[in-house]
DNA sequence: CGTTAGATTTAGGCATGCCTCAACATCGAT
DNA sequence: ATCGATGTTGAGGCATGCCTAAATCTAACG
């Protein structure tokens, strides 16, 4: 009557990881409570595996979770979802920068690979990379100790007209945005501004330091652009400044 | 009554791919047939577990086999086992090209990976690396239509005093062995001269085209050797030129 | 030609991790 | 307070891949 049913799982388990990524990425940048639903539907799964998972999660001391109530993740937990996301982030700047991959086609295959390299090939990649802080995509690379520094950024379509700012981070959710981005040339870091509001969804995004070229933005992509603001903002911001995990 | 039990086993699976791999290892290097119980202790499995992964590789047309008697590879058999062999020579010459790792370091690593990398990983790898023929080791990368070119090399416990050549092979069997090497400073196609013989098993070597450097070797190390002779020879050879598979 | 040692195959199990289906608990909102 | 959406649990399954133990076969020896 010790340690509740069989569950033998390890911290090595892959699908130990994918769970904790999930709840990771759910909690930590939407804020918020996961429920089950949210990570089946997330991870593909039924209803009545998450529970299943949660509980040998909770056994290993990696999530909390009390019955009917959301799911988070322990100290440990996070530490281990912070260190399979730098696992994932390298492998993605990795892919692009020295195998040239294009940055729309790299989530797939640092998916599989973030489980199966060792600690000594992360650490080669880190060191060969420079010791990168952002991965492709302009998502924030942990570091080893588990620090991760967000950029102080804002979601596009959380912003006014006139706004102006650099591009620092495109979800890489849907590859299509990517390949989108790239058929318009317009790559991180890109200067925008923001035009007139088309309507509700619809908005007006000026290219470049001098605004030349000009593009019409639909509300996915407007969720999927996350801007540094040069000038002064309100709404919705994606994280302050910085954290220490462990 | 049509397909057998209920294998469902595919292609993908890394177990069918590591007992391909082993069949073929043992069958086409030393040549001759492949016991189960042979395949057995190279993959450090039970016995009874070789017999139903071979019942599940004849399904899947990759092997041959009859009761009591050895293992076979078929067409699609070889045709798979290059592609992994390809696959896990490729990505050591990455490791320690583009990586750093040492020769020792990379046997490891490289299991797990080609089990898990796409074909466009190896494909972009592959023109990374110029199209390398030889991996680390010196054994030879078939090429992506499965063409191998074998070196014309003689093991160094097969060849006679005074017998000249160029280190064209060290198994990877053993780490110990390539740290050994590392340490006397003797690389991949050093030039190498056979001095007397201290005895059945002892010989010495001389190292560079001077020879100046003597060491003596051992029976284990000798095994692992394989040198292209300058001078004429007889003894294990150990394959003629190329071949081609598909 | 038997006997027997060793190799090989069968049978029966275990663990992981996922699934569906169905019964039931809980929460929140009307 | 009751209904419906959301969550939980258990039973029953499936597939992979490994194990041990016992049965069976082969081959080599005297």
């Amino acid at each position: 009557m010790a340690g509740r049913k069989g569950s033998v799982l390890s911290i090595e388990s892959s699908s130990v990881q994918d769970y904790v990524k999930a709840i990771y990425a759910s909690t930590e940048w939407q804020g918020g409570d996961v429920t089950a639903s949210h990570l089946a539907g997330r991870l593909s799964v039924a209803n009545s595996s998450v529970t299943g998972m949660v509980t040998k999660l909770v056994d290993l001391g990696l999530a909390e979770h009390r019955k009917y109530g959301p799911v988070g993740l322990t100290p440990s937990g996070r530490a281990l979802a912070l260190a399979m996301v730098r696992r994932h982030r390298l492998i993605e700047t990795f892919l692009v920068t020295e195998l040239g991959y294009g940055w729309d086609e790299v989530h797939d295959e640092a998916e599989l690979l973030e489980h199966t390299v060792s600690d000594a090939f992360i650490e080669r990649v880190d060191a060969k990379l420079g010791r990168p802080r952002r991965d492709p995509h302009g998502d924030p690379i942990p570091a080893a100790d588990g620090t991760v520094v967000y950029p102080v950024a804002h979601r596009l379509d959380g912003l006014d007209d006139g706004h102006t700012g650099r591009l620092v981070r495109v979800s890489d959710d849907d590859p299509e945005v990517l390949r989108y981005l790239d058929s318009e040339g317009i790559p991180l870091d890109a200067d925008l501004r923001l035009g007139r509001r088309g309507g509700q969804s619809l908005l007006d995004l000026h290219v470049g330091a001098d605004g030349a070229r000009a593009l019409t933005v639909d509300a996915v992509l407007a969720r999927a652009l996350w801007i540094e603001s040069t000038t002064p903002h309100q709404g919705c911001t994606l994280a302050e400044s910085s954290s220490t995990q462990r």
